[in-house]
DNA sequence: AACTATTTGTGAATAAATTCACGACATTTT
DNA sequence: AAAATGTCGTGAATTTATTCACAAATAGTT
């Protein structure tokens, strides 16, 4: 895999840029500086080049970029032609929220299906999307390869294990837990919790500048 | 401030270890070495001992750490003795899913009240958490603090403002937006679509192991 | 055509975070 | 009481990420 050599940093916020890019180009906007798309993107001038340059040159000197030009180019390598699908387990408040959120749009991703443990919820849809009783994971899941796990915290261990002998390799985990996966799985946790105390333990301890007046 | 020494790495792990601690100790547990939270965090141990080292020398060689007495003394370092109390804007899925999310258990932060733009809504309580209109931010907001954001895109920029105005200095943002604000007043970005993408590239750009048979 | 203003791409410097690896000490076992 | 084992705390090495700062090139201007 030549793209081996990009920083996972870099990596991260590949997403984020292909987004602002969109919004310039939907702005009617042609051209755009890194500084430009730093104060939009608020990531500093020169990382924004360095990360561009991993990829190439693709900007030019004393004009900027094309925004067209790189959007075409994020969109082959964030593989935005090839629409990945998604399952959710979990809907709760925050499974319902995901699946009224258009992910497709500016997005190559899709929630295509959603399990739950309530078989009140099975055999309906939210926009669209078919929920399923959470029994039926095996049967329906086909090849799906990433999940978004939004279960409450005593269901989690035994949906991850049936996730990965499904085949699951990916796994977005918004429970409080800490998935027991082989190593061959990838799992991005985004902990609610944790962000929310972290944010304050930032506020007393780091605080940026003295208040003014 | 003392603790401006802590790197932001550790910082954010912090209310991580607090609350495998309380776990631990919930289990009955008295004693924890960095090696066994490492397996229950997923962190590092060499990088767990790092963290804690910060703190002074918590631990007894040979023994491992005393569960109560790093509890004990993490509460007093994230001030998980007094209550930090939190608003909320935008009581769509997302923003009821952090209502009904329980945050005071094992925490510090509440969630007292929230604003939604519906008129609808207004009035009304969820967890026994008021919901007033978003009309009436700078009239019911007092002294709080910190926000979690959880609008639509199209309200984000005049709602921060007011915000700001207002006082909040911590801002918790679910938008897709980069907010514009003072250079005092911090923000934590939570992208969930971005979070979606960076792992699917991920999971396309950086194979963890080739699966086997 | 000459001049000025921009802006990239990157080598080098710096900063931040992680990981290695081991001495020192405490605990447990025999 | 001695030996064996376990575990911390940390100096040093390494890795990863950010930022500086500037030559080179282009674009725009007069």
């Amino acid at each position: 895999m030549e793209s081996n050599k990009i920083p996972q940093a870099t990596a991260k916020r590949l997403p984020l840029y292909y987004r602002f890019l969109s919004n310039l180009r939907q702005q009617g906007k042609s051209r755009v500086s890194s500084k430009e798309l730093s104060e939009a993107v608020k990531v500093d001038s020169a990382t924004i080049r360095r990360d561009f340059s991993y990829f190439g040159a693709l900007g030019k000197k004393g004009y900027g970029y094309n925004v067209e030009y790189l959007l075409g180019f994020f969109r082959k390598t964030l593989d935005h032609d090839e629409l990945t699908e998604v399952a959710l387990i979990g809907v709760g408040n925050l499974g319902t929220a995901f699946m009224n959120y258009n992910f497709t749009k500016n997005n190559n991703t899709k929630i295509v299906m959603a399990f739950d443990s309530d078989a009140e919820k099975a055999g309906s849809h939210i926009e669209g999307i078919p929920i399923y009783h959470i029994d039926e994971l095996e049967e329906k899941l086909g090849d799906i390869k990433v999940a978004i796990l939004t279960v409450p915290g005593t269901e989690t261990d035994s949906v991850t294990e049936r996730l990965v002998d499904q085949g699951i390799t990916g796994i977005l985990n918004f429970t409080p837990a800490r998935l027991n996966v082989p190593e061959y799985v990838r799992v991005h946790h985004i902990d609610l919790a944790v962000e929310l105390q972290a944010l304050v333990y930032f506020l007393k301890h780091y605080p940026l500048v003295a208040e003014e007046s």
